[in-house]
DNA sequence: CCTATATTTGAGCAATCACTCAAATATAGG
DNA sequence: CCTATATTTGAGTGATTGCTCAAATATAGG
């Protein structure tokens, strides 16, 4: 057999925890979104971007100043956080500058901070 | 030049802003880390992992019965979740259970599910 | 000790990702 | 329109990642 066990030497409990759980998890899409959310989130470079917008609005030139990362990197993550809804944009004559997309984002940044420093 | 410009056309006004955030920004350490924490999240996988974690513990086998992933696929991303003490386990006979491992992540978990459902 | 079941682990591989480079686009100001 | 600056975009590439497969480990019970 290719896998050892499809399913494990099921006994009569685990078959009905395995169906009540089952019944009780969210819409596949729904779980993809989550994911996708959080693997915007999980990049050094998208975090060094996100921590200077917790900070202020900034321009993509301020950015790659910031964080040291080439322009065009930083362009290409931002608009990969722009497309996830984790930071918004405005132009001002030649230059665009990004922020946190909503309060939700800058207190999930502070929450996890504070959590990862116990 | 491989980069077109290093530094964009620096005003007084911008070096002042990026100094003074640039004082502002966590240690890198920290930055490092919260990438690596949401990495951790930021997989279709592991998100269906707990997503299941999240109604209630479940030993390796169901998980795999659950997600419908391998035994072993299942197996190698638990140790990551450990490892980022996203998940705790425990041992009972041959079977180990896994849980999230606070309730921090199960809020995270809660909240996220709501913000992306606007 | 021996077998069976549950889980873990390591190597190998295809898919994904974050970067660079070059070129395109957008805007301001002669 | 032309030039200069700021940003975006697409192709290409090396590194990372998540899976499979095979083998190892852990535990329970003859």
């Amino acid at each position: 057999m290719s896998t050892k066990n499809e399913v494990c030497a099921v006994t009569i409990i685990d078959e009905k925890k395995v169906e009540r759980v089952r019944a009780l998890l969210p819409p596949a899409v729904d779980t993809e979104s989550m994911a996708r959310f959080f693997k915007g989130l999980g990049d050094t470079t998208r975090q060094k971007i996100l921590q200077a917008l917790l900070i202020e609005e900034l321009c993509v030139c301020d950015l790659s100043t910031i964080t040291d990362v080439s322009i065009s990197a930083i362009s290409h993550q931002l608009r990969m956080l722009r497309d996830l809804s984790i930071v918004k944009s405005r132009r001002v004559g030649k230059m665009v500058y990004y922020s946190l997309a909503d309060k939700h984002i800058e207190e999930l940044m502070r929450q996890t901070a504070e959590h990862l420093n116990e």
